[in-house]
DNA sequence: AATGAATGAGCTTTCATTCAT
DNA sequence: AATGAATGAAAGCTCATTCAT
């Protein structure tokens, strides 16, 4: 019914995966309306209809995505029976979601310019939202004897460094590969650095080349 | 005796240090020459004699903040006695530093838009410098049976992670304060991770509020 | 009816226009894009909306400028019975042509630069037509016996040369006044030079002050 | 006794043959005193103190060459019996001289941007001065005879063009190899278009590859 | 005579945003 | 919802010229 123009889908939509292509491409400033209409297949003024910014633009496609990630690694720790079985799953969850969507991990982990302007925060959130989500199944960790008392808000804030650094590197370089043959040995380590024996945590683990 | 205004040092210095300043408030991309000749009290054409372009300005700068950095932490590991008090003292030394200029470590961390472009990568070196750093001394601690044989390239690259997401942290909130109160939960972790007991390595940290 | 003023035209237009008045005075490199835009009445975004860059504005601009006297000399031969009569009125519709249109002469012939670079040939094209042209009917009047056999590639390239010089006089000295009053002297020498009896060609000549 | 720096001529001198050089290269707008005097070992201040401007340097530039250019000229024709001899004998110089200093003809027949401003009249002397020569022989050659009267202000002109429309191609495309060989063609077609016999005037002429 | 750091107006080009249609 | 021409501030960079030494 409808003549439905590049795909079919809203100008909304086309516009958000433009941008997904052009940011992982060429990070955020150098990411043009321009580029992102034409590759969208809009126009100027409707990208402003929809958006009233590229500013607020970005913010929503961050959250977007953000919001599609942490629905993935919540699902992949639901389905474990303790807190650091669950902690162990989300690093996997995590592992492999970004090395299934390289454009996400571009867009998500590659800008980091967080300087006064709150324009630059935008690419922070998800970090901090992974981050306390570790923290809280520490704490239930800790809480259950799973692990030593320590402090839970600095050792999640570590892991979610590793986690970013090691996801960084296969972006830059292509190593390791695959991506999640890291996970293992991410999981041993951070168990290890805890106080806790990795060995019952790991059992179930393959990977595929 | 004198509070050594602008004038005392050349140009080409004046510049390195507004420059400085203006790219740790507002980033690569963020800082414009206009700015940074301003603070600097030159002119453009000043600044255009003495760099080619402010991508190879902000190169030099990069490479004399990773100089001197290099230097205070390979001085740190000097005086060690074993491969791991190396480590130890190699991230203490980091999170000192940094802790003690914060304008660098906003410079040379908080600008990573490492997208396909020389430009971007600019910024990368320190911390391939620092993980090589570790990964040496990692080797060594095998070798010496400090520590169990491991994925040493990956390890290390997540403890340079791992310290980097600390101290952005710091950066953006503040916290920890101090920073070098993190250091030795830090270093407890880091030395768990790699199958070590942290208790030979720790015994001479204190830290000053 | 109204005397046309500048909004009746396109920007695209204006800004054309406005170009052959400042290049006309100032040359191509002394034409500033500021200088055009104001005169055209646009903004500097809008002169980049519809010209990639100034020298492709430029050669848009001799293109178009190129065209039209091409097509008057062209229509000027079409009725011509001999190909030196081709010729002869070749010369005087060039004549005619750059006399009344002033600025026109000025952006074609005066910008000579031509070293190396692409950017500087963009001016030659039109002598190189008029040159072909010429040739043409000179071979076509030696095969028809109008003149004896002779090099064709060097006679037209001198006296597209001639008219070149004779028309840049006048542009920068006024001389001849008017410029066509050399016409009828610049046909006999052409047909003298070449062999040829200037007799049968200038008859219908007539030129007014 | 003398530390004589790059050659043993004045730094005056030096100046003057590097910026033959870079305008033969890059055209009189394209050439920066920067690049003047890195060729010629030479430095800013030191160009300053010998001209008061790049523009009146290339006035002093052009003079000089017009000046070794002329006198070639009139060497060349000071041996000739008759007004005819003369011109004729005058083109083969010109032709010869350019032949022989490709970069003296690039400087002087290449940049013309004969605006409004005084600056860009510089390059155009030596044609005016090459045409009042060519004017006063053609005056003499009517009052002997050897040919009939015409408007030689006006002939003289267009022959100055000629030569140099055959010299700016062959700056340009190479053509025709050698130059040289393009002499007796434009002396016979001159000759013819003044109304007089070449005959009597080329019997001497040879060309060599 | 000579040096070279410094100047600043000027250049072409980019880009997020606006607005009449 | 959508279009695309128009805007103008700001960007990085160039260059003839000046001046203290």
């Amino acid at each position: 019914m409808s003549k439905a123009t590049a795909r079919d889908t809203t100008t909304y939509d086309r516009i958000l995966e433009a941008a997904t292509d052009v940011i992982a491409q060429q990070g955020y400033s150098g990411a043009g309306v321009q580029e992102i209409i034409e590759k969208a297949g809009a126009s100027k003024g409707s990208f402003y209809f929809h958006f009233p910014s590229k500013e607020k633009m970005v913010e929503a496609l961050v959250q977007r995505m953000s919001e599609k990630l942490m629905a993935k690694v919540e699902e992949a720790m639901a389905g474990q029976p303790t807190p650091l079985h669950r902690v162990t799953a989300s690093i996997d969850a995590l592992m492999t979601t970004f090395a299934g969507q390289r454009k996400v991990a571009q867009v998500l982990l590659l800008n980091i310019i967080g300087h006064g302007r709150a324009t630059d925060r935008k690419f922070l959130p998800i970090r901090q939202q992974f981050s306390a989500l570790i923290q809280k199944e520490l704490e239930a960790a800790i809480a259950a004897g799973q692990a030593p008392p320590q402090d839970v808000v600095l050792v999640s804030q570590m892991w979610v460094g590793a986690v970013h650094e090691v996801i960084l590197r296969w972006l830059l370089t292509g190593q390791p590969s695959p991506l999640s043959s890291a996970t293992p040995v991410m999981q041993a380590a951070f168990l290890r650095s805890i106080g806790a024996d990795p060995a019952p945590y790991l059992t179930s683990h393959r990977h595929k080349a």
